[in-house]
DNA sequence: AAGATGTCCAACCGCCGTTCA
DNA sequence: GTGAACGGCGGTTGGACATCT
């Protein structure tokens, strides 16, 4: 039972695309829309592989992509959003209006994955200090290995229990917008010890104090895969993992009396109580008996 | 100045889940 | 129910450019 090649290789074009056929793919795609991709060289006369036009147009021409450096709010939200869904690049994209997968993969890979992996070492922070006196950040005398992003990697060291939510491959295509989640944004006081004037060796989100982690878990839409997976996961215990959420640097982080229950962490109150979260009861593990409770 | 090495990113590849006939 | 077609995803590659020696 073969499959069949997306597309004949012979005599397409490949490598780099023209400006001309950025136009004609642009033009064929403003009055066809997108879609029948195998189909689409053909049509528009294009050289290519149905696939190649795809992600030109999704990774280039579309008219909604954001050009231009990612800011430190976007590599914040990156890292966040890794740390909670690893390399699930499109999904990271999806809460990243005008970004590619590619570019937040590509941007991960060449830039925040690096700054993790020094983290990650036994000495972080003396490296880190280290690194900010070194004007070559991968130092050719010790080059560090390659990151194997085969598997996705929790940006922490090892010895830690993974976080990743490893969903199916069910996509989240919509997200939940909690009508207060402002309010439900957990405030945090850490000291960081690193000076945060520098762009390059400035490593604060990831230890970072402003850890809202709970807010955008919020907006995620979790359907049946989700929280199966979710719960199934290899999580820590999620008042573990909410403690790590303070910051795990203890100083001026106090108690949290009303967000320390698992429940709370997870789920808002108006969540619990909606109908559409009970009806996803049945669904949950036993060890989730209390939502049915509420 | 020139070759070596490193970095970045667009594009490719193969696999997988979904859809449809 | 089955299998082919399709769309989408994550990992990898290769070339252009930058930096170093």
């Amino acid at each position: 039972m073969g499959r069949r090649p997306c597309c004949a290789k012979e005599g397409l074009n490949r490598g780099a695309w023209t400006a001309m056929e950025d136009k004609i793919l642009t033009d064929y795609i403003r009055v066809h829309g997108e879609g029948k991709w195998r189909n689409l060289p053909k049509r528009a006369g294009l050289k290519r592989c149905g696939k190649s036009c795809r992600l030109r147009w999704l990774n280039y021409l579309r008219p909604d992509i954001k050009r231009g450096n990612i800011s430190r709010d976007e590599e914040d939200l990156i890292i966040r959003l890794h740390k909670l869904l690893g390399n699930r690049w499109s999904l990271i994209a999806g809460r990243l209006p005008g970004r590619t997968d590619n570019e937040i993969k590509n941007y991960w890979n060449t830039n925040i994955g690096k700054k993790v992996q020094v983290l990650s070492q036994p000495s972080s922070t003396s490296t880190i200090s280290n690194r900010n006196n070194s004007s070559n950040p991968q130092s050719k005398q010790n080059p560090s290995p390659p990151i194997d992003h085969s598997v996705a990697q929790p940006p922490l060291p090892n010895t830690e229990p993974s976080r990743l939510v490893r969903t199916k491959a069910s996509r989240c295509t919509k997200v939940f917008i909690r009508p207060d989640h402002q309010n439900v944004t957990i405030h945090h006081n850490v000291g960081v010890g690193v000076a945060a004037s520098d762009p390059v060796n400035d490593i604060s989100p990831f230890i970072s104090a402003k850890d809202d982690t709970l807010d955008f878990m919020m907006d995620f839409e979790m359907d049946e895969n989700f929280l199966s997976d979710f719960l199934n996961t290899d999580f820590p215990p999620l008042h573990e993992f909410h403690n790590d959420l303070k910051g795990d640097t203890t100083d001026t982080v106090t108690s949290s009396s009303s967000l320390d229950s698992n429940q709370n962490l997870l789920l808002s109150n108006e969540m619990l109580q909606s109908s559409d979260l009970q009806s996803l009861a049945p669904l949950l593990d036993p060890c989730m008996d209390w939502l049915q409770d509420q």
